[in-house]
DNA sequence: AGTCGATACATGACACATCAACTTCATTTG
DNA sequence: CAAATGAAGTTGATGTGTCATGTATCGACT
């Protein structure tokens, strides 16, 4: 039962990562809300459509991106039009699909949110660490990225 | 709007961190349900349970532990006592207060679905790195950690 | 044209999380 | 010691995620 499956240093990376994540989170969303009155699912969906051509995205196209089951991502975007945030059109050429595209409303609530949003992401997490340690985080992030996308599952996930 | 918030190095930094923390825990969520029947929800309360002291822990100081509201974790104790993993026992000296306790049944699924989690834990993540990148993780973990903790808001967290 | 299997998305029921009361007991304090 | 304040947990309403299924359409093949 108390057999090791980790050494110590694999345990305690493990245990920081899990610990920095949930606190990060947690601290980042309530700013959000606060500042904002955005979840982060919300801030999720507007920040991937204001950063592409036209601000729009299909559906699945969105939900495959974000990694959100294509159900999610409807419920979620059902809720955030009848706030007016985005809104859909259908799509020209392929009657069975929909675009989602940013509203002025939704635009402005990104460009607002934004600042608040990376400067606790800057704040908490970035302006703590060395030129090294983000280079060694992204490296990390990236082989661990590669190798669960090396085929893997879908969606199913919990967030961006 | 297109005004550089991160630099690339930051930028990189974070949305690959990002990125893997949405893989590996959706990756590690459905092993987990898949060969245990657990959420991750259930595997952190199991796992707590188990490697404390007489099993046995205080809903409050619990709840406080693992980052979750008291009422979320009041919730699941009573979704997991209908299943048979956990038992609420009355706090002797404190008639106000309750203890979770580990049960047969709770020992038994833990105890299985340890192997399972960490030896994913282990193909999705320690073993991809180096030892170095391990203490690196760590030591970042650790940093932004205390920062987060240094007094801080409470719970209204999202996980363990 | 007609069938068939896939694709795009929506929906409703259910599981889970959050929020704001609420109950019960403990502790402080005037 | 009574009243007030606070701590421990619970509960129910509501918001959000998931799962299975439904509907319409597309594309290919006959």
């Amino acid at each position: 039962m108390t057999r090791k499956w980790l050494d110590e240093t694999e345990e305690r990376a493990w245990r920081a990562y899990r610990r920095m994540f949930t606190l990060l989170e947690s601290t980042l969303a309530s700013e959000l809300a606060e500042h904002t009155g955005l979840s982060m699912a919300d801030y999720t969906v507007l920040s991937n459509l204001v950063e592409v051509e036209g601000r729009r995205w299909r559906l699945t196209a969105l939900a495959e991106h974000i990694r959100w089951s294509q159900s999610r991502l409807s419920h979620q975007i059902t809720r955030m039009e009848e706030r007016g945030m985005v809104a859909r059109e259908r799509a020209e050429g392929d009657a069975r699909g929909a675009w989602v595209v940013l509203t002025k409303a939704g635009l402005r609530a990104i460009a607002e949110a934004t600042p608040t949003h990376l400067s606790g992401v800057r704040r908490h997490m970035i302006d703590l660490l060395t030129r090294d340690q983000l280079r060694e985080l992204g490296d990390v992030g990236e082989i661990v990225v590669q190798h669960l996308t090396e085929d893997r599952p879908g969606p199913g996930s919990t967030m961006a």
